[in-house]
DNA sequence: TATGAATGAGTGTTCATTCAT
DNA sequence: TATGAATGAACACTCATTCAT
């Protein structure tokens, strides 16, 4: 409260970012890549012109923004896979609740990651670099699921953290219209635990 | 008059339109819905107002488009199933086949299903039609296999269609940079099959 | 008269161009580099596209602007003295009327040639190319001059061409406002023809 | 405390005035009118506010700049003429090694002063007043060389004037890529001077 | 008085759409 | 019906100017 005054001049300029980049997610929640400019600075009740002191251009705010919206997802999916190492079975279900949210949260985040434009915004290598990292999510649930036991042996654990993940992406674009977050959590969460825990098929 | 001249004209429209139409697709599928109007022309190898003698402006050509690539897309997953009603696990591998096939034919596609922008072009109600359509495929695959015992009783067939579909578009978006479509296919198929023919887990 | 409409579509493309350099060579008269693209499609009554259709951008309608001024006044002057070749003091006159008006139809013009922005807009060599073909032109009336033996021949032709240039350039900054063109002209001349056939002061 | 503190006050405001200014010619000489207030006031290591603070606005800005650069320059050529009153051919090669080196010193000058800006930025008047003043150093050497009996008789003063500053004008724009400022100053004096000097005709 | 972040009018450029031929 | 030059609204970006501190 002492300081509050003399540093607003900075302060400012640190809300101000913030206060774009804020706008910006929200721009780009329901308009992914195709976000204008004027249509941040008006939600953040800024010129454009400000927008312009705070990043170089429109890719270089675009590149903040899917940094931004990559490193949050990634970590609240690792925050929930950490959250309950001891127990394979909420790890899952945690991470697929964590994973719809995402989804309802940051819409056009997984058309984005496959969109040939992320290319030519970033790093070649950044795409892949960052698929491997959500990869890694899952397969760290699966990796103490199957040490403990608890999920089936016979499962290759990329394999099955590709298939983790599309199933919390696409129960979203399947059935969003249909069921609630929270039903459609615990129903793919049967479901996946399901064919996680099945014994293997005596063979024929 | 009516036969010949007219007929030939008819046929000139029909095959322009065709012809503008595959140029379109052609463009989607390596821009999304962000082609531009010349572009498609240019491939077509005609004057962009004759693209406007076909279809009413850009959104109609559009809404062509989509309907296009949906239709194609689930005629060939129709297809794929229906050529193996009598084997559960080759309809399996079948399906899983030609999705991936259809991510690398029509790469925007599962991005465009879940654009905002698709509401705007199409019916509101368009979306969920085209998403329950897309689902049946692999529930019937399900029902089949299901039925002649060779699939796990135990799961809701709507869940796991979700789980199929979602499996072929992340094993693309995923990991297609890594390996061969056929090695994804073949490994993204036996992952699903083992999970879909283990013995339910005994009770407690 | 037979294929006037006929060929209306391409004489219409190529009168527009026209037309554009036309309204730019205006607006360049006026404002130099500084022109604005909305400014020349105004003149010219037509829209802004339109430029964009003729000139990939505004340094090539720029470039095409100071070919054309440049050529043309290198042929004006070369024009006003090649119709003297036999008349050195004519040639004089001429060169210099000619230079006089060209001040006046493209005052920025001498401005431009030293400009650091025309080395941006141009080849890095093709202003010091220009500025030789300028020098060549009063060279060319020296030379007749001397030989001739109107012209004293004592003198150094290319620092009297610089000077001669020099002369009409300056005589339009710095006295355009209190005499006509023709009065600077004849003036001008004058002394220029009295120090050029002035005899050699005897070595003293 | 009307003296020290407030002396020190203005002071430093002098100070900065005369820094801006300095900064403001350093960025004219390579920029000319086309100068920035930011490189001003970076290159001045002063925010832009500062600036405002001791001119009203960019033209303000620009007119000190014209103002201090115009004086500067008559002030050396004037300089030159007086230091060499007996000796009207070391004044005439003092005037152009000057003149050589203002351009050299003032690039964007010779074109600005045709510029039609400068009548917007000045009074309608300042350009023909500051013309005449600089048409008054070279005809003042003339006068002295003539009455001298040094130069010939038989000359416009006001039009040699005129062809002595378009000559060390011209020299720069359409030589100084090919040789040094003082042997451009040695061979164009060289030459003004055979010219300046040799006997009049004798009549036909 | 000095500061520099914020501002927004103004500039270059694109692209869906029209229309004369 | 086919054409593609013309159009101008819309968008990214700049820069002189202001004003709260």
């Amino acid at each position: 409260m002492t300081s509050a005054k003399g540093s607003t001049k900075r302060t400012d300029a640190v809300t101000n970012r913030a206060r774009i980049l804020k706008a910006a997610l929200s721009v780009f929640a329901e308009r992914g890549l195709e976000l204008e400019m004027h249509e941040v600075a008006a939600l953040a009740h800024l010129g454009v012109g400000t927008l312009y002191g705070h990043f170089a251009n429109r890719e270089d705010l675009l590149r903040a923004i899917l940094q931004s919206v990559i490193e949050d997802a990634l970590e609240q999916l690792r925050t929930a896979q950490i959250s309950h190492t001891d127990d394979p079975r909420a790890a899952l279900q945690a991470l697929i609740s964590t994973g719809v949210h995402l989804q309802d949260q940051y819409r056009p985040l997984s058309g984005v990651l496959r969109d040939p434009r992320l290319i030519e915004l970033m790093d070649p290598s950044y795409g892949s670099h960052v698929r491997m990292q959500f990869l890694e999510v899952p397969k760290d649930v699966l990796t103490q699921g199957m040490r403990t036991g608890i999920f089936r042996q016979d499962l290759d654990q990329t394999m099955v953290a590709v298939i983790i993940i599309g199933a919390f992406i696409s129960v979203m674009d399947l059935l969003e219209t249909y069921r609630s977050l929270d039903e459609l959590t615990e129903q793919l969460t049967h479901s996946l635990l399901t064919m996680l825990t099945g014994k293997a098929e005596p063979e024929a």
